[in-house]
DNA sequence: GCAAAAGTGTTCCAGATACACCCATGT
DNA sequence: ACATGGGTGTATCTGGAACACTTTTGC
């Protein structure tokens, strides 16, 4: 107990909403916490924030050691910080969100591997803490990015098909998107170039493979 | 002095970004540190947390404190944590801007009032800490809103003309906006209605007053 | 030859933009 | 009568939305 300071501190941590798309669906990582509070119940990735590290590079932290991804994309979302949130003691949390390629996805054995799993959005347990709030959060963030950014773009792999890329759409949207309308928009942005390949899946036409131009930039559009 | 905890716990700060209109000119109120670090420069408004206040509620306590109003705009725009961000130890600060009707100004007298000031965005002195950045992040996010919000609205009086909201817009976005396409958008929102009364100030037609149909809400538009 | 997903253009509509003159008032 | 800011309408452009058929492949 060494640590003393001469005002009350709260404890700061980050929570990470890490969506992925698998099985046609939207998913996000969820964590069955092992000790109390709210033991038994799920909730997402997190943790405390070291002292010499930035919020961002704590979040990183916990997403490579739930995951094991690096260098994907993350964005602070918001600082969730109701005195009651936690019933240990004061503990305000800085809620960033990411997002994992579909052929990234490798959850490490880590510690406590077997209580890591993905949910679709739709199958949500609930959640400890507030944060069925954060992840609800994310959710909508994510959605509004759509519309008025490339974002979408970070889910994707190296190499993709239009049709995949129409997916992920409509799965963030909950809705069809017009696949004439789709493609004249995104190949209109000149963000992602013909790779010259072509994947043939099953009993039907090849599809061109495409890439993004620049894989890690989210740029503003529209 | 006993505050002990088992592992190093951070400080936690909100700083506020309170702008309004004001001389026609976008001011930010600042205040002159009378206390080391960065003793005699410049800061936003902010201070601690107490551990039984939400962070919004510790926002607007500080807010209040610095200007008496009370009821007015208030977001949280985003959390800075950088470890070295201040020098005496780590803080992480929770950033809110605020937005004052031109009307209501009346900086309190408080402790230190020969300390506090309003600033054009274009005459900003020197700022403490990493204020700079957090400034500058409030700047651009209440520009982009002006576009698909009606924020605007929240820097305007009770009742107020139609060009002085177009005054506004032309001072947060720094460029000039037609003047028959701005009140067709405006007025085609219906959320403005005309008060019956004019304003006469000087030697020209009066302008009709308008108010808020719903003054505290902010609508997404477009 | 048939099933299944890939690929491709045009028309239409709504909302944004550009633009210039008359009105009510004070001096 | 003139200077000052208030107030108004139309034509054009542009980007989004709606919409159906042909192509390539595996079986």
């Amino acid at each position: 107990m060494p640590y003393t300071y001469d005002y009350p501190h709260p404890a700061v941590t980050t929570d990470i909403v890490i969506f992925t798309i698998r099985q046609d669906e939207l998913k996000v990582l969820l964590i069955k916490r092992a000790l109390p509070p709210f033991q038994g119940e799920w909730a997402l990735p997190g943790g405390f924030v070291n002292l010499d590290e930035s919020l961002e590079a704590g979040a990183r932290r916990e997403l490579e050691e739930e995951t094991g991804v690096k260098d994907v994309y993350l964005e602070q979302l918001y600082t969730f910080g109701a005195p009651d949130r936690d019933p240990r003691e004061r503990v305000i949390t800085v809620a960033y969100y990411a997002l994992i390629p579909s052929d990234k996805i490798e959850l490490r054995a880590a510690s406590d591997a077997e209580g890591v799993s993905w949910f679709g959005l739709q199958e949500l347990p609930a959640l400890a803490f507030d944060h069925a709030e954060i992840l609800q959060a994310a959710h909508a963030r994510l959605a509004a990015k759509l519309d008025y950014s490339t974002i979408a773009f970070q889910f994707m792999p190296k190499a993709f098909t239009l049709s995949e890329l129409q997916q992920v759409y409509e799965l963030i949207l909950r809705g069809p998107v017009d696949k004439r309308n789709f493609r004249k928009r995104i190949l209109g942005l000149n963000l992602i170039e013909d790779t010259g390949e072509t994947r043939k899946t099953g009993a039907h036409r090849p599809a061109k493979l495409y890439r993004a131009v620049d894989p890690h930039r989210v740029d503003v559009i529209k």
